[in-house]
DNA sequence: CGGACTTATTTAAACTGCTTATGCAATTCC
DNA sequence: GGAATTGCATAAGCAGTTTAAATAAGTCCG
């Protein structure tokens, strides 16, 4: 019953944290000149390899067509490359670049300083309990990738 | 130094769990048929109470223009509503009505749901776990608020 | 094998929502 | 009381979507 899980678990708070963070992430896109899509594909593209454009619209929350065209943007730019697939010649491999994969290293590491330089400002007992539950987190996040 | 704080916790991994929630939450908006700036707009609007033009311009991340435009869209569907306001007779209050409390309340519900779901996934030490740290993460999140 | 259907991508046209530039009215500052 | 500032609106333009339709390759039978 849902008695004994909201003893140990405010599901509503939790969601209201992970909404404030993601509406304070969402501004570091606004900065630089990239797109939160156009982040969001090369970070996929970065994190899973090459993938067909078809693939990439299933994970993207756009329609195909604004696929091939960002993806053609993004050629242009010189941040993915087209390949064409081994298997099936009507299809394309998209890969990322040096310079795509550098963008979003180099956002990597500012997120990290920004997390770090939030955690410096917490109590340490804070810090610990956040690092014992960082395994739990990074679970659930993964369980909502599959979470239509 | 450095070396102590990388010893109880990992930025990069809470920075990576953070993103995963991120674009995993950032999918909701758009099944409903309202985009991001939108829901914030409603967000903040519901949160802090009738704002002006120029305080939201502040704290979404788009231009004061822009703000007018969008004011002016919600308007016409009934999810805000213009009003003088009484110390300046330039400004404008924006004030969500309860229709527009509704989509912010609705989407919150929504969420919860998601995240219970996840939650019954995990095992009770890993539910410990978060709920041990969800005072530590809701204030972390407050403080990024304030961090430029 | 060959025609009908399906799948992967592209192209084209239209629309939404943002931006910059500008205007105008109310307020503030000497 | 005029000049500068502030708060918002309007206008024009552009970027990145969407839907609709085309092309080309692969699949499936009869």
């Amino acid at each position: 019953m849902a008695g004994h899980r909201a003893l140990d678990f405010d599901a509503d708070e939790l969601a209201s944290a992970i909404e404030e963070f993601t509406r304070n992430n969402i501004r570091l896109p606004a900065r630089d000149k990239y797109s939160f899509t156009t982040l969001s594909v090369l970070h996929t593209l970065t994190r899973k390899g090459p993938m067909r454009l078809t693939a990439l619209t299933a994970t993207e929350q756009i329609t195909q067509p604004a696929v091939t065209q960002l993806v053609t943007r993004l050629e242009g730019e010189g941040l993915v490359e087209r390949h064409p697939a081994p298997e099936d010649r009507r299809a394309v491999l998209v890969r990322v670049t040096d310079a795509g994969a550098r963008i979003i290293n180099g956002r990597r590491q500012e997120r990290v300083r920004r997390f770090t330089e939030l955690a410096d400002q917490l109590t340490p007992e804070e810090r610990h309990s956040i690092a014992a539950a960082l395994p739990a987190l990074t679970r659930m996040a993964a369980l909502m990738d599959g979470q239509v």
